[in-house]
DNA sequence: TGTACATCAGTGAACGCGCGTTCACTGATGTAC
DNA sequence: TGTACATCAGTGAACGCGCGTTCACTGATGTAC
């Protein structure tokens, strides 16, 4: 690695991080312009074009990185929690430690999974296919999830991750301006989750047919 | 009402059809400009100012048009549905017509709900809460719902309408360019909803306790 | 190690464009008598 | 009913601004010998 090519990669990471500190006040990633990007990153807009080709790319970069970061994070998890009773509590307790250190970055995810420009959304919606699956291989591991079909299992991974998406989504719209209804929000999302596992050990293949 | 009066409101009424025919390209509100909006309603930029003083009225016109008519649905729906066994069942049908023919609209909140202008999301957060309440209110005429705390009755709707809304997210997503997906997205929130109702038949105040 | 050339991240001027907003206006519609 | 004035939805010119993108450039870093 040259020093020259360090400095493009700072470079590179200063911009990403110039447009999250832009992102970072609840605003569209559409809404934000080149221009306004280099000059957050303390750069002339034309060098902007020596990193990406276009605010697309640089949203992609944003999308691919904190996803990379996640996914290597859950899988040590994932391998540390060796013993299955811990492999749920654990990976919980990783993926909060995460969301609470990558803010900016889940805040933008979560406001441009259905409103961004196409390129980023179905980046998004692959992301969580990813984790979605990951989680389905996860819980293949436990007897009552075991003996579902592989379309049910996903369905209520499904639901667990876009429950877990909605409440982010939520706890957005109230957090800093009210901690007790953020403190709801969260006990809501906790017993919603627990309703969606007693609804998980209540189904059956019967109750497909049925 | 006025011949001069009469008029204004179809022109209004054009400028909040010209701004949904955008939209209906997946397009976010946000990018949408003033100018582009009067030009699609066939008016001079100039004469937007005489029906909306922004584009925020503009888009805040649009969420209450649409919830207003929603709502005033669903109630006709309930109150015609006398017998508390085809409630249910007739509130469901009555909303997705009302879905199916206003998907412009719908198409737009669920992209604005967590991505839009401030004003525009309170609105939407504000109709999908009142929504809520309202199946709240409905749920409550069932023993398995009426015996419930409150809130976890509220935390139910939340879930129910929660996951309708990122459904049909994911449905806009995948709509038209694959029906396969289309109805798998379709089935699987059908079993969703069963799903939780299932978790609804088996939750109780002791499951919070423990 | 020293030199001579190549690479390339970042600069700065320039462009044409669509934007939101202002302003004075026009002429059809409404109203008072 | 007819007239004279008021209202006001829609017009069209004009403005200053930030935008994305192009281009030729500079000078530090890299490379070959």
């Amino acid at each position: 690695m040259t020093v020259r090519h360090e400095r493009k990669l700072q470079t590179r990471m200063s911009i990403m991080d110039a447009a999250l500190d832009l992102l970072e006040e609840r605003r569209s990633f559409s809404s934000l312009s080149l221009r306004e990007v280099a000059r957050e990153a303390g750069l002339v807009p034309t060098a902007f074009y020596r990193h990406f080709a276009s605010m697309d790319e640089l949203g992609l970069a944003l999308v691919q990185s904190t996803s990379e970061r996640l996914r290597e994070l859950m899988r040590q998890a994932r391998s540390s929690a060796m013993h299955r009773e811990v492999l749920i509590s654990t990976s919980i307790q990783v993926f909060q430690g995460f969301v609470q250190a990558n803010r900016r970055e889940f805040g933008f995810a979560i406001r441009e999974r259905f409103g961004g420009s196409a390129v980023i959304r179905h980046a998004i919606n692959k992301e969580m296919e990813r984790f979605i699956l990951d989680l389905s291989a996860d819980l293949l591991k436990f007897p009552m999830f075991s003996k579902m079909s592989q379309i049910d299992l996903k369905m209520i991974c499904n639901l667990l991750v876009s429950t877990v998406a909605n409440a982010a989504g939520e706890l957005l719209e109230v957090q800093g301006e009210d901690s007790l209804r953020s403190s709801a929000c969260r006990d809501m999302l906790v017993k919603q989750l627990r309703l969606i596992i007693l609804g998980a050990l209540a189904w059956s293949p019967k109750s497909i047919e049925g």
